[in-house]
DNA sequence: ATACGTGCAAAGAGTTTGCATGTAT
DNA sequence: ATACATGCAAACTCTTTGCACGTAT
């Protein structure tokens, strides 16, 4: 793991909750909620508290190893580790669920915006909204 | 105004506050927040409530008149007509300014999406998050 | 006349913050 | 030893909801 050194490399301390909301937010699932996290980590370890889930996740995105995302209807953001600066977020509208979708296109589109000279982009993300296979042919 | 039409169709009554709202969500500026269009429904008739607005939004939301983003830092959601389905929003991280920008690659983009097999595409946004030129040149 | 929509105030959800205590360095 | 980070609870922001009253149809 190399959260430890990317830590220390900006003076900040390595955690219980630091280290534990990390191997959650890198485990098999992406896109969890705060509140999924921090149930995740309680199930590791029940001491620790939501708002050191929220405090270690603002230290990440400040750090730029995850990415806060408000998809849903609600006010809920969600959190995934950055492995991409492209990135297709397929919103269901009917399940809620949030799939992922990689195409060449957005690269090109990635390059195009940052060439724009009006604006100097970071990051670039698109929202598709729609139905998920499952719920399209389901109901 | 083809408002009142809109919603004479669909068996809802043309009222103080829906009018008000929609005549400054499509008055010069886009992008504005709830508390916003409030600020300036009230401007105009200090009666109208707050919920009135959130009311009406979640109706016209509902009559795919206008589309909700989620952008900023915080959980404030902002609003704009509807005109079109493929939408490139320019974040500025810094002054927290939205722009728009119209770029034929989303169309392009919109369209293979939409040639997904496996997911239902209906809207597509894209979010682009960096520095405006006035705070990239600024400061 | 009669539902539908509103204003008001209170509740709700998600997130943030102040402060004393704990702990990584 | 000493800041930095945490747990806890309370506060905060944005939004939604229950209810009695108003009003568009």
């Amino acid at each position: 793991m190399e959260l430890d050194a990317i830590l220390r490399a900006g003076d900040f301390r390595v955690t219980r909750p630091r280290r534990l909301v990390w191997e959650v937010l890198t485990g098999e699932h992406g896109h969890l909620s705060a509140q999924q996290i921090a149930d995740q980590v309680r199930a590791i370890d029940p001491a620790v508290n939501t708002s050191s889930v929220y405090r270690a996740l603002g230290l990440f995105a400040e750090l730029e190893l995850v990415r806060e995302s408000k998809l849903g209807d609600d006010d809920t953001s969600h959190w995934e580790p950055i492995h991409d600066d492209a990135v297709i977020h397929l919103v269901c509208e009917h399940c809620g669920e949030v799939l992922h979708h990689d195409a060449d296109d957005v690269e090109q589109l990635r390059r195009r915006v940052l060439g724009e000279a009006r604006f100097e982009a970071r990051s670039i993300e698109v929202v598709v909204r729609g139905r998920c296979e499952q719920c399209a042919t389901g109901g």
